[in-house]
DNA sequence: CGAGGGTTTGACAGATTTCAAACGACGTGG
DNA sequence: CCACGTCGTTTGAAATCTGTCAAACCCTCG
C-alpha cells in the first residue's frame, strides 16, 4: 500500500511539523528528551474511528498531521460535533480515564501519542507542558462558546458563512496569501460533518451553499473546491463583526 | 442601606466559603497568605454589569457568591450566554488584558478579585494554582461542549427541560437532598436570561415551561418556584441517558 | 392608584426539517 | 467496456417547529 509511504512521520521533536504549537511547544531540549521516551505515533485512514465515548482511553495525543472530529450522540442517534481536531491540537484529558467524545479521522491522520500514567507525572514535574495545555485550553474554550453563539443564534445561511469563513481564515493563515485578493479551498468536511458542525440538516446545508453560491459570495468547482472572491463580503453573511476587519 | 450589611464577606481565606472548590483550592496555606496580600472583594447588585465585552481588564476574580453571566452579543442584539458563573468559578484569562464577554450580576454578587500581573507572577511560582486552573478550564471546557449538543441538536422542551435538570442536580448537590425524593429549588434566572442561554426566544421558553407543566414534569409554585417530582422524567425529557442514572 | 418589569397566551408567518426522488462520480465485477 | 451499486449531493413539496407581533395578566413598588 502506498498509504504506509506517504504517511511515515518523523521520529525526531526537532523537526516535528508542529514543534512550535502543539502541547510540547514551550518545552526546553531536555524536557523534550524526555517526551520523546514515551511516545509513539499512531495512524489512522479516513473515516476510521480513533475512540469511542465511553471506551477506555489510556493515552493522550497530539495530532500531526491530517483532521478528526469529536462528536456527541443522544440515543436516538442526533449528533452534534464539539470540537475539530486539526494539526498541533490536543486530543485527551489529564486525570480521566475514559474518552468523553466519539473522536473519528476525517482524513488521513496522524496523531503522537503518549502513555497517560507517564504524561501526568511529566507533567508534574514540567511547568512548561502544563502552561502550555491551559493555553490550549482557554484558546478552545473561548473557540466553544464562539461556536454557541454560532449555534445559538445564527441562521442556516449565517452558520454556513461563519463555517466557511473559519475555514478560510485557517488555510489563508497556513498558505500566507499575503494579498488581500481571493482566498481559495478545499473543503475538508462532508456536506453531513458540515451539518452535524452547524446543528442543522444535510439538506439545510446543500440549500444555503447553493444560495451563497447563486448570490456570488462563492465560487464553487466540484463540490469541495471553493473559491471567496471577498472576505468581507463573507464575514458580512456570517453576522460577524466587520470593525476591526483590516486583518481579518 | 441593608444591602452593605448582607454582602458582608469574610476577609479570611480560611474561612471562606469556596475555599475548596476555588482556582485557590490546592494552595498550601504559605501559598494562601500569598494570595492574601494581593486579594480584594468587589460587590456588585442584581443586574449590574461587571465588565464589558472588549474593555481593559486588569484583575481576575472568583464568585465567592451570587451568580453572574457571560454573553455575547451580536451586533444586531441578538445575544447568546456562554457561560453562567456560580459560586468558586473563576473569570478572566491570565495573559490577556481585555474582557471577552459581558460579564452581568443577575443576582447580588460578591467577588474575590486579584490584580492580573501579581496574580500571574504568584501563578508562574505556584504550580498548585496552575493546576487547579486547568482543572477547572477543563470542567468548563466539558460543560461549553455538553451544551453544544443542547443548543445544536435538542428542541424547545428539550432544551428546557435540560436547563432545568442542571439546575436542580446542582442545587441538590448543595443541598444533600440524600433521599431520591422530590427536588425543590428556584429558578436563579429570568425567563428571557433562560432564553438566551438555551438559544430561543422567552416566549418559547415560557409556553414550554407551562407545557412541562401542564405534563405534570414539574410543578410550579408562583414563577421561579419549582418541584420535580420525578428527576428521571426530567432527565427522560431532557433527552439525556438515563442509563446508569441510579446516582443521576 | 398607576407604572413598570416579568410573564403568559394567541394568531400568524416563516424558517428549517422531513420525506422522497434523482443526480453525478467512483469503483467493482461481469 | 459497460452495467451496477454506493456514497455524497442536490432539489422538490409538504409538514412542523419556533419566531414574531400583539395583547393582556400578575405582582411589586412608589
Amino acid at each position: 500500500m502506498l498509504r504506509e509511504r506517504s504517511l511515515a512521520v518523523s521520529q525526531e521533536c526537532s523537526d516535528c511539523p508542529i514543534r512550535h504549537r502543539a502541547v510540547c511547544a514551550r518545552c526546553e531540549s531536555d524536557e523534550l528528551d524526555r517526551l520523546e521516551e514515551i511516545k509513539y505515533y499512531r495512524k489512522f485512514e479516513a473515516g476510521q474511528p480513533v475512540i469511542w465515548s465511553g471506551d477506555r482511553m489510556d493515552f493522550v495525543a497530539s495530532v500531526v498531521s491530517g483532521i478528526a472530529t469529536l462528536t456527541q450522540t443522544m440515543e436516538d442517534g442526533r449528533t452534534q460535533m464539539v470540537g475539530l481536531l486539526l494539526p498541533s491540537d490536543f486530543m485527551g484529558r489529564p486525570g480521566r480515564d475514559t474518552a468523553a467524545y466519539d473522536v473519528v479521522a476525517t482524513t488521513d491522520l496522524v496523531m503522537c501519542c503518549f502513555r497517560k500514567a507517564p504524561f501526568e507525572t511529566l507533567m508534574a514535574n514540567t511547568p512548561h507542558i502544563a502552561q502550555r495545555l491551559l493555553e490550549m485550553t482557554l484558546d478552545e474554550l473561548d473557540a466553544a462558546r464562539e461556536w454557541m453563539l454560532v449555534l445559538g443564534r445564527k441562521t442556516a445561511r449565517e452558520k454556513i458563512a461563519s463555517l466557511l469563513a473559519i475555514i478560510a481564515q485557517r488555510d489563508s493563515a497556513l498558505h500566507k496569501t499575503s494579498g488581500s485578493g481571493r482566498i481559495v479551498f478545499d473543503l475538508p468536511l462532508t456536506r453531513e460533518a458540515m451539518a452535524d458542525y452547524l446543528g442543522l440538516t444535510l439538506e439545510t446545508v446543500s440549500r444555503q451553499i447553493s444560495a451563497l453560491k447563486k448570490d456570488g459570495v462563492i465560487v464553487l468547482e466540484g463540490k469541495r473546491h471553493v473559491t471567496v472572491p471577498d472576505m468581507g463580503r463573507l464575514l458580512e453573511e456570517a453576522g460577524d463583526d466587520t470593525d476591526g476587519g483590516i486583518l481579518a
